[in-house]
DNA sequence: TCTGGGGTCCTAGGACCC
DNA sequence: TCTGGGGTCCTAGGACCC
């Protein structure tokens, strides 16, 4: 017999702008972005007061990262093009991002949970899934004194979603943002979770969303009530069964506590689009500092790499991949470099360029790494 | 004034080996 | 000489998520 699980999903609130309030307090209650770079880092004066740059002020590429709420109403959302925000909202407050006090409260709040409860799986900065099926508290207040522990550590607020399973626990947390608490029921399906867009499912995103809308499908009800058949035509077999399960509210996937890194990736997007025979020169420098960046991060967190790859997209937007596994793992930035530009010379390179990216994969623990050197070092010696 | 950066997972074809 | 599957590795692209 298999017992009800009970799932959460815990979503930290808007939640880089809301570190970056407690550093400034007196932007509480206004419109903020967050996004850029440091240039529009706020600026101390003479009088001790601060200035801010403004949405307006800000010049070139680049999203948005996140926003406050009061922002939002205002229509500036994450992901939105900086330049097309400044339009919407110009006195919008503008601040750069800083992924490392992100990174920090994003610890805090983890650790903050997990005195209360051990199951935690990691989904990003900013979220978590926990499993409370062994729990014996009762499920509102088993949210709040998760939620009381987050504030305590953080000063910050989180919205909380439980359910049987991840899929909707996932949607309960953004049903009642900010600083919320929803717990569903099966009972709870068609009258919650079927009036919603398709999009409200984690895994249904913009391509499949408008292919359902050209079949006259937008809401989860519709999804829930569609043959099939109709499904498998459009979708394929797997995806138009998971299809099928999600609208229905089924989801058997564990919370996973742990696991192991795939990939380490470096890539930017340049100021100006460049041309590889024109700006060679200057291309070679940052495809050399991603390398130089990428062998960083692979030591730093003890990883060696057995296939390299690169990115580049262009200036229509488009992009290629191309990558090379070598013999031998690595993690210096002189081979990395060189694995990388073999890469390169196997790609078109008649378009002007928007992005260039160095990617690890293949990654092997690097002690384990130096153990088979060692062993193969043995075999050659005998 | 379009569209960042860092990830995961899936699919699919070809090489190669048994 | 021709004809098989199955399994694994490598590569490329794409969808999606935070």
């Amino acid at each position: 017999m298999t017992s009800e699980r009970r799932i959460a999903h815990l979503d930290m609130d808007a939640f880089y702008a809301s570190v970056e309030l407690i550093s400034y307090p007196e932007l509480r209650g206004k419109p903020v972005a967050i996004g850029g770079r440091n240039q529009h880092r706020p600026r101390l004066l003479a009088d001790g007061t601060r200035e801010f740059s403004r949405l307006k002020d800000y010049v070139g590429r680049g999203v948005l990262t996140t926003s406050t709420y009061e922002a939002r109403a205002l229509g500036v959302f994450s992901g939105m093009g900086t330049m097309k925000a400044a339009k919407l909202a110009p006195d919008t407050i503008l601040l750069p991002v800083n992924f490392d006090a992100y990174r920090h409260y994003s610890r805090l709040f983890k650790a903050a949970v997990a005195t209360i409860t051990p199951t935690i799986e990691d989904r990003g900065i900013d979220e978590i899934y926990i499993d409370l099926t062994d729990e014996l508290d009762e499920s509102v207040k088993l949210a709040e004194r998760i939620k009381q522990a987050v504030h305590r550590a953080t000063g910050l607020s989180c919205s909380i979603g439980i359910a049987p399973n991840k899929l909707l626990a996932k949607i309960g947390s953004d049903l009642d943002k900010p600083d919320g608490i929803t717990v569903l029921g099966p009972a709870d399906i068609p009258l919650r979770i079927w009036p919603l867009h398709v999009r409200k499912i984690n895994g249904i995103g913009p391509k499949a969303a408008s292919k359902l809308e050209l079949l006259g499908i937008t809401t989860i009800e519709q999804l829930a009530q569609v043959d099939a058949a109709l499904l498998q035509e459009h979708f394929g077999r797997s995806y138009a069964i998971w299809l099928h399960d999600v609208a229905n509210g089924i989801d058997n996937r564990q919370v996973v506590t742990a696991s192991e890194t795939k990939s380490i990736s470096r890539e930017t997007t340049f100021e100006k689009d460049l041309h590889a025979v024109v700006d060679r020169q200057a291309l070679s420098v940052l495809f050399t500092q991603l390398c130089t960046k990428l062998a960083e991060d692979l030591h730093r967190k003890g990883y060696v790499s057995r296939t390299i790859g690169i990115k580049l997209r262009y200036d229509d937007f488009k992009s290629v991949t191309r990558d090379l596994t070598l013999p031998e793992p690595t993690a210096d930035a002189h081979q990395i470099r060189l694995a990388a530009g073999n890469c390169l010379k196997r790609v078109p390179l008649k378009k002007k360029l928007r992005l260039l990216g160095v990617k690890a994969s293949g990654l092997i623990d690097a002690s384990a790494s130096i153990q088979t050197v060692r062993t193969r070092q043995l075999e050659l010696d005998i």
